[in-house]
DNA sequence: GTTAAATAGGACTAAAATAGTACTCTTTTA
DNA sequence: TAAAAGAGTACTATTTTAGTCCTATTTAAC
């Protein structure tokens, strides 16, 4: 399966209602019930989304949630990582992996580098591509790096 | 996250083991009992393998498993798609998606373009690329179609 | 100051997916 | 025909995900 969860998948959605009027500062309640997702979840994804800095959050009457920067510099990846954590395609990918089964496991090794691979392919998606109906255009160049991806849909 | 499920990181360890001696039978206990797979875990995954056909299976005594071809034939995507079924970034990747919010949820539509990338990603790996620790060499190029990458991985 | 409306931060419950096990049936070969 | 192996399926337990609720804290208007 692989997948991204739902409240990820809300999340973009709550991103997208806020792209759409950059520099207007919208109610949890109003974000909520423009995207018909429930209050509760709305209000829990956009305190994530706050913590992680994707959006600006003002409390206090008349406060509310605001698109802390252009769409286009919000990656799939930052996305990601605010409401799921890391993208990390195996469970010890982390630096701490006191796997007992070192012996066998140099498996695990290479789904991490796979791992890195997705990542990349998920930070050259930004939120603007993904408002573009038309899908993602991330005809991105990191030649001295490592990636090099391009024209990748038609 | 984005993760690959333990089962599946368990069925890539056997075959693997499989894969070291690609013309040898091994009865899923012998192969349980060389990775430390748990006997009723590692049988329930080779019966899934040799369902999607990445494992030859024999019954009857003296029987057991073996690998159905070359370990550069076999792609990560194969492997998923045997022990997880279709790589799917979001629920309503299918044909069949009846999403009551069509209004909002443009941005599933370009998630199923991301789960296209990521696809093609795991396309470019092998079995053999996961065997050799330093990780997958993945420079393939499909540039008549849609995806150039190259060089991925110092 | 006080009050109303909003976010912040937890704690908690429910539901679903994953992981793991067990049992019976079928196949194969000595 | 008996023993050893996989095939198939059903079941249970665990973990993760999803969803809700409650109490603080902040802010601005009155």
């Amino acid at each position: 399966m692989l997948r991204i969860s739902k409240l990820t998948d809300y999340g973009t959605v709550l991103l997208a209602y806020l792209a759409a009027n950059q520099s207007t500062i919208y109610s949890a309640a109003e974000i909520a019930e423009a995207t018909k997702i429930s209050i509760p979840t709305a209000s829990k994804l956009l305190k994530l989304l706050a913590k992680s800095g994707l959006v600006i959050s003002c409390r206090g009457i008349y406060g509310g949630y605001q698109l802390s920067k252009d769409p286009s510099k919000i990656t799939a990846t930052n996305i990601i990582n605010a409401l799921e954590g890391p993208i990390s395609i195996t469970e010890c990918s982390g630096d701490s992996c006191a796997c007992e089964y070192e012996n066998t496991c140099n498996v695990s090794i290479s789904w991490q580098q796979i791992n890195i691979l997705i990542r990349d392919v998920l930070d050259g998606v930004s939120l603007k591509d993904l408002l573009e109906t038309k899908g993602p255009s991330p005809h991105f160049y990191q030649t001295g790096s490592q990636i090099i991806v391009e024209n990748i849909l038609k």
